[in-house]
DNA sequence: CCTTCATGCTTTGTATACATTATCAAGCGG
DNA sequence: CCGCTTGATAATGTATACAAAGCATGAAGG
């Protein structure tokens, strides 16, 4: 009984998908590793084409770079591939609170003020992983709330590649107050359905991010020049 | 010497890619056609693994859908889905011109006007095929010159799924006259980089042409209806 | 000593064979 | 006559075998 899941019903691609997932966004698979199909496969116990299938699948993403006959490899992370991933970010999340106002049912309104709750005493616990998982999971509320399927999943598909810093970002963003707050000001904006200032609230979130972001791309980058100069590369 | 191009040097995955997704946008493969790998592979004389790798291409831009141990058909087009894409097209077209007023360098302007003059010869023709081709050019500058990759690469997917309707849209907006105003007024926006009257221009953009598909959908919908009233189904 | 070409190994691209599952139809039973 | 079960069939899921291309290594020649 391996899985312990329904992971057992699920084609092997996404299954493989899930896994090559996490280890990108863990960091297990550094930027740069290269993934090669029969590698994996023997390491996963599978045979190469839902290796492949899963690779296409992360390539759409954005995570995996392709050079055609010459294999796949981990994105690179440079800033100006974040910072145009937050630029459209930002342009999506305000049109998800806009929508959210609009449509939000009384239901939907009962869940996101849930959802606050939840990530405030997420805040509590003071443990990185937790608040990540709550702080997701208030934004997928707003973002179902709109009703949109096409933007449900490009916000699904354009949150992956910033996963790798969201444990820093968190840690990072000094005392959690600011996030607490924000949140707050985001909820009750669209319970008063006020168009304005959410959308505000939801630019100045994106940006707050946006800084924390850069600021980790850069320090990751020095750290990397560092080691370099003195050898541990390779 | 099939292709006559250097169609013979890309891989066989992307010309069935490029074969399949025309003819979903021509009409050729109707939706709700199923697409069966054996089949197509013969029909196009390759093995079921190309079939299925443009395949998940096709589905992961929104033109087939799948459903897994069951296969892959040409999306359906329901009001719904086209105003989901609709409205996400909106905020990004705004952002867009936002960005190009930004960064839009002399010679892009130059390119830009260039595309303008180019699309009034084009409306001159009165031909749908000449119209559309030249409409897709100028948003392309524009794009382009936001310098935001993923925003690129993210316009051009969202732009295929209404390029099924391009045709009736361009041959339906009454007048042209109306287009080339458009047009006109954006370039002119953004010449002063007057980031509000862009924006402000852009969104009506849009909404005529939702406008406008979203009528051809309803058109479509009665005939189809009328069809199956006459039996003229299966 | 450097350059270049050839050769072999590694890896991806493609085809095909085998396994599994969903669908449909026919037959049996109520 | 209706419904359920069961089996045949056809399609997808997965594995593997074969082809071709890229890259590195090394040897030979200048």
């Amino acid at each position: 009984m391996p899985g312990t899941k329904e992971e057992d019903f699920l084609p092997l691609r996404d299954s493989v998908y899930n896994k090559l997932r996490n280890a990108i966004l863990t960091g297990e698979f550094p930027p740069g590793e290269r993934l090669m199909e029969v590698h994996l496969g023997d390491k996963l116990g599978v045979s190469r084409t839902p290796i492949r299938e899963a690779i296409r699948m992360l390539e759409l993403e954005g995570l995996v770079t392709m050079i055609p006959r010459k294999g796949a490899m981990v994105a690179q992370i440079t800033e100006k591939n974040m910072s145009d991933v937050l630029e459209v970010r930002k342009a999506l999340d305000v049109l998800c609170v806009q929508l959210a106002c609009e449509r939000i049912t009384p239901e939907g309104i009962t869940e996101l003020k849930k959802a606050r709750d939840n990530f405030e005493k997420a805040v509590a616990t003071n443990d990185s992983r937790i608040i990540a998982q709550a702080d997701v999971e208030f934004h997928n509320v707003i973002i179902k709330a709109t009703g949109n399927d096409r933007l449900i999943s490009l916000e699904d598909s354009l949150s992956l590649p910033m996963y790798r810093y969201r444990y820093e970002y968190i840690k990072d963003s000094a005392g959690h107050d600011n996030l607490v707050k924000e949140h707050r000001r985001i909820v009750s904006a669209i319970e008063k359905r006020n168009i304005p200032d959410a959308s505000e609230a939801a630019g100045e979130h994106i940006d707050n991010q946006r800084r924390s972001i850069i600021r980790q791309i850069r320090m990751d980058r020095e750290e990397e020049s560092l080691g370099a100069l003195y050898g541990k590369h390779r």
